[in-house]
DNA sequence: CATATTGTTCGACTGTTATCGAATTATCCA
DNA sequence: TGGATAATTCGATAACAGTCGAACAATATG
């Protein structure tokens, strides 16, 4: 609705090479799953941290999804902020849509 | 309409993958473009074989042409038949579909 | 301030991928 | 059968990616 800027096959391409890591796969589908569009992340209980819970969750070490997260964020597949001690991730909306539109024919 | 099998998070990684690829990606769109799903490739002239013109097309040696097409081929992106020397091929309307609604929430 | 918690950065290792040209296979046709 | 055309396979090379643990940085709290 508000994103209609034209992408490159390029920047498609780095966006679907940022979705084909099993890991990095699974972060977004559980960020898309657990977040309202727009607003922060929470999983199942509202204190605790995205990026730990994610690993938790995942059962990977949080420097590999420090990593990923930072490559989900370059791509901007997710947007990120921190709250205190924690980093709140969500997916964007717009970049999802956009996503989808990509594969309507 | 008529694929409605479970796809794992491993599956969907090894499409986005093939999607990774700028080459492949022009492959797959280009293809998309051309082809009325379920039907065969013909591009611009009816008597052009796919992988060759793919090749001229986007300026890729054919031996990465095929390199491509048996990757898009190998996770179900694409289906391919061949033609006395020329090996047609088309995207495969299932799976399209199957992208769109991962992407659909 | 000291300590605990959360996340990032760094270096290393391992494995994978894209690309090309040469050789090979398959098909058609004269 | 022999030549032409189309595509695949193979080998080599260069570049990139995923993962981990250790060290570091930022933030909160006692």
């Amino acid at each position: 609705m508000s994103n209609n800027k034209t992408m490159t096959p390029e920047e498609f391409a780095e966006i679907f090479k940022a979705l084909s890591n099993p890991n990095r796969l699974k972060i977004f589908t559980l960020l898309a799953s657990c977040c309202i569009p727009g607003t922060v992340s929470v999983l199942d209980s509202d204190d605790t941290a995205c990026v730990g819970d994610l690993g938790r969750e995942l059962d990977i070490v949080k420097s590999t999804v420090s990593h990923h997260i930072k490559e989900l964020r370059r791509v901007g597949l997710i947007r990120t902020r921190r709250d205190g001690q924690k980093i709140l991730c969500w997916v964007d909306p717009d970049l999802v849509n956009a996503l989808r539109d990509f594969f309507a024919f």
